[in-house]
DNA sequence: ATCGTGACGAACG
DNA sequence: CCGTTCGCCACGA
């Protein structure tokens, strides 16, 4: 089974403002239960203009951190982005995952 | 086709 | 709360 970005960037996207949501849950909620792995590649794979569309920054790891990249500062700008939208920090650069993490309701 | 790599994560000790 | 190991699998060299 072939895994489809697009099935990945649409759950993203569901993602509202200020709400993060977690690689895994990401994975299984585009139908691909653990696959963690594959939507940190597949948002890697987004181009700027894609970027614009897609709110990758609401993606955090499972330890309610945000993932390190191993290149480029991709991770400083995503704190960034998230401060600005009202997401809080603690002094380790961890996020309440109990306060910020997307429940999506069957409905939505 | 094979191999190393990686924006992950759960399980262990 | 670490660090390690292992399962996962698309990609590119």
């Amino acid at each position: 089974m072939k895994i489809s970005y697009q099935q990945i960037y649409g759950v993203v996207k569901r993602v509202p403002r200020g709400r993060v949501a977690t690689y895994g849950q990401v994975a299984e909620l585009a139908g691909y239960p653990r696959h963690a792995r594959q939507v940190g590649y597949a948002l890697n794979a987004l181009s700027d203009e894609e970027g614009e569309k897609v709110p990758w920054q609401r993606v955090i790891n499972a330890k309610g951190e945000i993932s390190p990249r191993t290149n480029g500062d991709g991770d400083f700008i995503q704190r960034l982005l998230l401060e600005e939208e009202g997401v809080e920090f603690n002094a380790q650069g961890r996020i309440s995952r109990t306060t910020y993490q997307w429940r999506p309701r069957p409905a939505d």
